[in-house]
DNA sequence: GTCTGTCCTGCGGGAACCCGCAGATTTTGC
DNA sequence: GCAAAATCTGCGGGTTCCCGCAGGACAGAC
């Protein structure tokens, strides 16, 4: 059983290794990989079955490379190791992992002895493991109808963007005034219409307010902006 | 001398710790804060002159709380120690820097013994050490006449806000054209027009679209955003 | 003085936005 | 199968945005 270590902090590179060798000492290899390409490149070549992996790295995401780690052998158990629960993280983890896979998340801020625990659990008992807190946001984000829908978070992720209603009509194969209407909706749920201080109305362009509240709640985050720039170059520029 | 060490991860505080008591022998206490906020009151209540700080931390970033620690006592010699060199954090630090203060700014991934003589560069010759690549961000924000402005910059952080032309125009004692003339400015600088894929007009709503490069192109950061959100509800709900 | 730059400002218009209303279509629950 | 609920769609309007054009204020150069 080999185990490949996706992470672009050294520390935290070494004390996963630790961690890894202590709780599963029946493992064969323990492989490093420092971004999230050079993890897909060695997943590919070594035929590694057990990854953890870090989300938030330069040069492709951890989101970005469990997609195509799984897209090339949906079987692969994936550890999701990351320092934040954002619904970002959460929401772009559930939309890659595919039917019966197995995988776990775990914060960085857990003790040494869940992260163990942990990686027996998805690696050797083949068990979905989720930390506490991250299984909070799930719910707060697709159980609770204060949550986006799927369609409602794509709207929101193409404003962000930038893009005009008519665009995203286009993209979406949507009238303009339904994407006007899932606005509205969005701009209810995201609360963009309570205003800091009194009497201020008119002072909020609710197009860009909606993408700042989305970030300071971190339903949106940098990285999946960039996720999503990257799609829509690659759909455009076809 | 006393040193307060402020740094969420806790890999990262104990590295730290070790590098600090290996690099300063002659040093006293080596006091450690979990996040921003604690690290102002440790600097307050043990009257610390010399921090090393990260930025990017929850409960009050780094940049927050050395604003905060400065203002109290500006001949104290901070150290940022920062995993990105993101232009929005290199704008963030410049501009709460106090006249003649001495700091440095290395990244978490330089050797250690960069970190070690960045440490006794600024804690004891009172020397300012910049990292050579946070230097080279620095210049090409502010040197190159592709760099933001200040007020173009603070016009900008208005907008990723989500404020209409007419909010920014009050807020800044201007008038509503000259927002606009600068936000055309804006526009300009940050490559708003230059579109992905071919024949795509009025694709992008200049306005967000801004915001998303921005963020990508990492001018804005999440955390800049919400300062200013925090001084934003500040200044109006008074 | 004049000339050249840069910045602020107003005007005007075309485009995009936000959204209430109302009818059509689809989905859901029973 | 049918009624209720949710969605999609067009129309029309008020508002905001984006920006070309042009006139004023103020600086420095010659």
């Amino acid at each position: 059983m080999n185990v490949l270590i996706v992470e672009d902090d050294a520390l935290h590179r070494a004390f996963l290794n630790e961690a890894v060798r202590a709780a599963l000492p029946e493992c064969g290899h323990v492989i490093e990989a420092e971004n999230g390409l050079k993890g897909e490149g060695q997943a590919r070549t070594l035929r590694v079955e057990h990854v953890v992996m870090d989300l938030q790295m330069s040069e492709r995401n951890g989101i970005e490379a469990a997609r195509t780690i799984w897209r090339e052998r949906p079987d692969t158990k994936i550890l999701f190791w990351s320092n934040y629960s954002d619904e970002a993280y959460v929401r772009g983890v559930a939309r890659i992992v595919p039917e019966g896979a197995t995988y776990g998340y775990v914060l960085k801020s857990a003790s040494e002895e869940r992260l163990k625990l942990a990686l027996r659990s998805v690696f050797v008992e083949s068990q979905c493991v989720i930390d506490r807190e991250v299984r909070g946001i799930q719910q707060k984000t697709f159980g609770n109808s204060l949550g986006l829908t799927d369609v409602e978070y794509e709207i929101l992720v193409d404003v962000a963007l930038g893009l005009t209603d008519k665009a995203i009509a286009k993209r979406k194969h949507l009238s303009l005034r339904s994407v006007q209407n899932r606005l509205q909706q969005l701009y209810e749920k995201l609360g963009v219409y309570e205003t800091p201080g009194q009497g201020s109305e008119g002072w909020f362009n609710l197009r860009t307010r909606a993408v700042a509240v989305a970030l300071s709640r971190k339903v949106l985050n940098a990285s999946a902006i960039e996720r999503a720039e990257r799609d829509l170059r690659q759909s455009a520029g076809v």
